[in-house]
DNA sequence: AATTAGCACTCTTTAAGGAGAAGTGCTAAT
DNA sequence: ATTAGCACTTCTCCTTAAAGAGTGCTAATT
């Protein structure tokens, strides 16, 4: 019951159905299949084929007299084997640069502006999650005191990203006790990535001679809130006002549980986590997506970045959604942003 | 035609009528008034009442046959002299400080916390806007360079926040060029607001004869990313699925058109930014809010902080929402925001 | 003079029925 | 293997009718 067991026929009505189905959100019967797409057989004879296509469960009936929609299989079998990627036009990749290479202050800034291109151009919901320190390599560590008792802790990554935090001691700061301890952090944790430094950071402190104690303490105390980098706070949405307006959404309650989730910025992250930042586009359909909420949409994601900087980005919506573009879109996109990213 | 006019009756009626509305979200008819509150007189009484009111336009008939509701005016009456704000349960006020006591690495985390718990409580939508930098004191520059061609610009501010931006430069950078052009930036601006810097940093970076010239260049060039801190990013909103749910976005369009604006933060963000960091509660209703987008919901806000460290809260929903708790919650919310911000 | 009962009137909501449309699946013919 | 023809099913849309809710007026009552 693979996609290979299909006859040509039946590959070439699949791809008329789902194309349709794409375009008007309707099921589509075996007449404007046969209206669309000259096969040169009736529409008595795509009955026939359709009535296969669903005994293999790659289409189905909402009810006895309508039309027929894909099934996830039905879907997936398009994806791996029917679909053309649709280049995209020459406004559409001159729009994509001009939004984004706008000149930021800080990562957040372009991943937003990413997140709401990704959404724009293709009429769903633009996700993007920032890069992950997590395999950043660290250069150096810098302890700044801002205030009496207020002290900076500032990461510089290999990539050139940097991360502060700003600590509380319970006494004064002195410099020297600062320099001495900063030396030491330095000499110990430059080299490592910072999933390795989470990991080990106990061992690697343990004797600090020449460092003060205080300082090496408040810094182990906040070194879970320095290292375990929550990625929610990387998750950056664009487009919510696209999906609304999808038809599919226009049931009241899918759109509630839709935007309930949304709200629930770690799910989505998990989502995208799950994805690993090394591969290139993926496509997941309904089911696919092991989460009930969002089992009537898809997601098409693509990594970026390169070396110790590297993320996700991709778009969610409807599993109607149209792959061919999409996947060009967020394939460039992705390309893009691991070019303004690494220079 | 003021609240003043009215009789006893009418204020007792128009008060009895907003709070059935709110409760039921339908039209109030004279006979639910006579049967909720004994008022000692008949329906018919009622009735006559009501004509008056609707007269003087503080409510109305969605139709001929249909009960009243408040208009704009009658809210703004019912807020002005009516309104007795209902205290929190001891439960709700153990729930707030529970959820907004979190340890937090940064202020953002702190206010995303508090725009969540303004929402879960008033089922509405909680908006938070962050601390406004615009009025904080300059304690401290410091400039770090992080890598070969990167520097860390550290700005503290008096009441002990601190925002960095991270700066690239064409040419390495030396470390005796560093230290003499940070002080310089800290002789000549310290002790300033960071808007008073803003306005005249050109003038105050003029002759910077110890300095390096193309750091102070360099400065000046991101003055304007430095210190002009884009106020959309401060915003902060929390519970959006509650304002979902909410009768009056069962219109499709209504629903839509709000979720739009939520991702407009622009908007909200001048919104809640016009009213002020000195005022305590305001409640501003329908039309008043002098936005089309949202001319059916109402906004509680309340400021909060001191010195300068000042910013804004607050719950924006449908003009039906029970102003005597949210009165009570914007500001319960409001102290001990500033409490947990002054400590 | 204020209040009230009674009732006609208006408008909305809900239910039920029926015509029409869309599309299938089967049968028999090509 | 393909196709025309047609009965059948289900949904959608429209119309109509009945029920419900609440007003506003009038005349009676306190």
């Amino acid at each position: 019951m693979t996609f290979e067991n299909l006859s040509e026929r039946e590959k070439v009505v699949l791809q008329a159905l789902i194309n349709l189905y794409v375009a008007t959100a309707q099921p589509v019967g075996s007449k404007a299949i046969a209206e669309r797409y000259k096969l040169g057989v009736s529409p008595a004879t795509i009955r026939n084929t359709l009535k296969d296509l669903e005994e293999m469960g790659m289409i189905q009936k909402p009810h006895t007299s309508a039309g027929r929609i894909p099934t996830d299989k039905g879907y997936r079998a398009y994806v791996d084997n029917l679909l053309k990627p649709e280049t995209l036009t020459e406004s559409e990749e001159k729009m994509i640069q001009k939004e984004m290479m706008v000149d930021y202050g800080v990562v957040e800034e372009l991943m937003e502006q990413t997140s709401k291109v990704l959404g724009d151009i293709s009429k769903q919901l633009g996700i993007t999650l920032a890069p992950r320190f997590e395999q950043g390599i660290l250069t150096n560590i810098d302890l700044i005191p801002v205030a009496e008792k207020k002290l900076l802790v500032v990461l510089a990554i290999k990539s050139g990203l940097v991360r502060s935090i700003l600590l509380e001691a319970d006494s004064n700061l002195e410099n020297l006790a600062l320099d001495k301890t900063k030396s030491i952090l330095n000499q110990r944790l430059c080299g490592l990535s910072l999933g390795e430094i989470r990991n080990s950071i106990n061992e690697r402190l343990r004797e600090t001679s020449t460092a003060d104690p205080k300082l090496v303490k408040l810094f182990l105390d906040s070194s879970a809130n320095l290292l375990n980098f929550d990625q929610t706070e990387q998750l950056h949405l664009g487009g919510t006002t696209n999906i609304v307006n999808q038809p599919e959404f226009k049931d009241e309650e899918k759109l509630s549980s839709f935007i309930e989730l949304l709200e629930q910025k770690r799910i989505l992250t998990e989502l995208l986590a799950a994805r690993g930042v090394n591969e290139g586009i993926t496509i997941t359909i309904g089911k696919e997506i092991k989460r009930d909420e969002i089992e009537t949409c898809s997601l098409v994601t693509s990594s970026y970045g390169s070396g110790d900087l590297k993320g996700i980005i991709g778009i969610i919506g409807p599993k109607r959604m149209r792959y061919s573009k999409l996947v060009s879109l967020v394939d460039y996109t992705a390309k893009l942003l691991s070019d303004i990213l690494s220079k």
